[in-house]
DNA sequence: TCCGAACTGCACCCGTGGTATAGTTCGCAA
DNA sequence: TTGCGAACTATACCACGGGTGCAGTTCGGA
């Protein structure tokens, strides 16, 4: 086993990053020091140096690790509501139902989008960094999208909509509600942007007549 | 006529409030240096400190002139849409129209919102500019709240939600469209995302009974 | 003529990102 | 047991730029 690089996984490492995500989701990037951060992790600056060769790869690193994590949270949370409903539409609106519930401690469960946060600095970032995050959105489109077709052989839509929208459709309301949640100091909104969402995808592919 | 206190018309104060808000939407609040501003608009570090005390004291300037300018744009949007109809859900339903044209050349229209870039940096800020945020938000859901109730009356409810919730997702729906348009660089996303709302509306007053 | 609004010009300090380099600890493999 | 390399520490240094303060200047209007 040749073992070359930093090990990804060593603890100073990740250290790092975790003061550094919670530091730039609180104040931004660029107000975010490399000294603060050594200091509370507790390393010297030849330390960090040598796990990143520059602020701009850290902000890389962090991302990365952001969406990659992002994404597991998803393919889990969709395989225990399979799990529970068979039916693509209701397994669906399970998951939704779990996603608004797990929202429900904020901002202990979810401090802010760095997505949103990168995108509010992007001119801070290299090209590289911007992509990423665009790849992270397009990853929510595609994931949600694929599933609405499914959905929507089984159900079909009772109002016409784009599909592919609808898929936007929850990641802006994830995004917006996580700010107006923050803004106004009330934990409560973003899981009543999440139960509403559901709503309406409700009525798009069962229509609002009588149960 | 005394005329005391700088004029608050001055052209070089908005000339530096118009630079560092284009700045700070491209790159954040703390990446914007001063240096920068007073080289755009072409004066001296003296001449920006006689406008605004402190850097902080831009930021809250920025985003009153922000805030206010949003409240004048939503209370002209309203009166255009009302005289085109009277009845208060299909005014509605035009001035969301009109919404979604106006945003359709991004990001020229809108290049971002201030409220956003504020919240993923509030850490930087002192409680009166965070406190400023947190009016804007609870404005638009006053604002579309009181036109809700309205319409309700006249249009039963056909799903049952909660008049503030709706009221706070076309905000959210902005600030994540926003976002959403800005990072995949799809201007056509955000006004999406506005006529999908009104989608949404529709079907909560009218329901998705054929026409 | 003179006052105050609206600046200019300049000097200052310190935090920060980044570089360099020499030395230290420690676990693992031969 | 040795030794090598990963993962640091310790220190020193630099250039830049942000924030601040203040004294002096310009200029239009009462």
């Amino acid at each position: 086993m040749t073992e070359t690089r930093p090990r990804r996984g060593s603890e100073t490492r990740t250290g790092i990053l975790d003061q550094a995500e919670t530091a730039v989701l609180e104040k931004g990037f660029a107000a975010t020091s490399i000294e603060e951060l050594i200091t509370a992790v507790g390393i010297t600056k030849g330390g960090f140096f040598y796990h990143f060769k520059d602020k701009s790869e850290l902000a890389q690193a962090l991302l990365q690790r952001y969406i990659d994590r992002e994404n597991e949270l998803f393919v889990d949370l969709f395989a225990r509501a399979d799990e529970l409903n068979e039916d693509p539409l209701h397994g669906f609106l399970v998951a939704l139902k779990l996603l608004a519930e797990m929202m429900a401690d904020l901002p202990n469960a979810h401090p802010g989008c760095l997505v949103a946060s990168v995108c509010y600095q992007d001119q801070l970032f290299k090209r590289e960094v911007r992509d990423l995050n665009a790849v992270g959105i397009l990853g929510w489109r595609r994931r949600f999208r694929t599933r609405f077709d499914l959905i929507a052989e089984r159900y079909p839509p009772r109002i016409e909509v784009d599909l592919d929208h609808l898929a936007d459709m929850l990641a802006a309301l994830a995004d917006g509600g996580i700010i107006l949640s923050k803004v106004t100091k009330d934990k409560t909104l973003l899981p009543a942007q999440f139960m509403l969402y559901r709503d309406f995808v409700r009525a798009v592919f069962l229509g609002t007549d009588p149960t």
